[in-house]
DNA sequence: TGTACATCAGTGAACGCGCGTTCACTGATGTAC
DNA sequence: TGTACATCAGTGAACGCGCGTTCACTGATGTAC
């Protein structure tokens, strides 16, 4: 994040700012928690180093940002799937993991942000391309592989919807705790039980 | 929206300009959903009119933006309450709005995400001063107050948190179906039932 | 070991653009005589 | 009824700014001889 390095860097290590632009651009989406408030110049500045320097390393800001992106849900799904390793049987795990969700949420409010309330769509959107997975779709897939292992098996059609409501839930209380925070939130154990409820039932009736 | 009147405007009558740059503000918010994607030249332009018009009717941008969310929020209320209305039991009134608001969602979502996704923090932060009442705030007492209607006078101490787990679930899979439309979402019925869930019981039990 | 050279990650300066906003001005209108 | 005037909602042009990005250039480094 400083400039002692300078110019003093070596061939074939150039990849040493490129991790430093990776982190600072990262760090500074944490504290804006809006893709659209990133500047290349504040990320320039922040890694030490002058703008056009950042274009030695990444084409332009949008692939800077989608590489952030990647990085975070990589952690994002490594959060959730720790979370479900401690449970013993599958529900327990699948609290865990939605546990672990709002947690995530909580602790890096404007990752979250950045991560599951973009548009792709419209002027601000990101240029993502429907050929390519989305970023996102391995946590998607661990939250209902943890849904469906509490369901019988003639019941496992029902993970998907059911992973969905539970993903609506935990989004709506984890996004409304961040963009209304004056609010009276009750702490998220209040509404995390409520909202494995289907689930549960589903699994046991 | 169109130049017909140009500067034929009467004086008395300056109020006239004033609405339809408003509607012009209204319309180009609802199909943007971004409050940092509109421009005064755009809203100018929308309005047939120059842009240092604008400014004869809204001192800046900000302002304009909150005439225009004071006014959708305000229709977004009706809209819930005139949802309840049609329900003859307090849980049958609850469900109407819950439909309701997933509708509102459904069917205006640029309009949802100005009113719902702005932070009020960081550099994309609306000029909101705590003295005013949140002009979301009409909102979200109909939803509590609806909740409270479904629990005896015993337990109308839990209808802040109740409301507030509905008001995720339902906020929840309104957001996500807006910036994840791509994904297979069920019909939005099949979500609203098992958000009602534990009002139900907690009405019952 | 010593020197000339090619490499390439960095720099300083600038580009064109769109933004919110301001300024002096204009000309159709309603009013006073 | 006719004319001079004050009003003020509109205009055309421009401001300063920050943005993403590009350009020619530089100078420390590793390598070949």
């Amino acid at each position: 994040m400083s400039a002692t390095a300078g110019r003093r860097r070596r061939r074939g290590t150039g990849h040493e700012l490129r991790e430093v632009v990776l982190a600072a651009a990262s760090d500074l989406l944490a504290a804006l928690g809006d893709v659209d408030a990133l500047t290349m110049r504040t990320v320039a500045a922040a890694s030490g180093v002058t703008p056009p320097s950042v274009y030695r390393h990444f084409p332009n800001k949008n692939a800077l940002v989608q590489a952030v992106i990647a990085e975070r849900f990589a952690e994002f799904t490594e959060t959730l799937q720790a979370a479900a390793a401690t449970g013993e049987r599958p529900l327990e795990r699948l609290e865990a993991m939605s546990r672990a969700y709002v947690r995530f949420g909580d602790e890096h409010p404007g990752h979250y942000r950045v991560l599951f309330s973009a548009t792709n769509a419209g002027p601000a959107g990101l240029g993502l391309t429907p050929e390519v997975e989305h970023p996102g779709a391995a946590s998607h897939r661990a939250l209902v592989d943890a849904v469906s292992a509490c369901l019988p098996a003639a019941r496992r059609e029902q993970a998907v919807p059911l992973a969905t409501e539970l993903w609506a839930s935990l989004h709506g209380m984890v996004d409304l705790r961040i963009t209304k925070p004056d609010m009276p939130w009750p702490g998220p154990d209040t509404l995390i039980d409520p909202a494995l409820t289907p689930i549960r039932v589903t699994a046991a009736g």
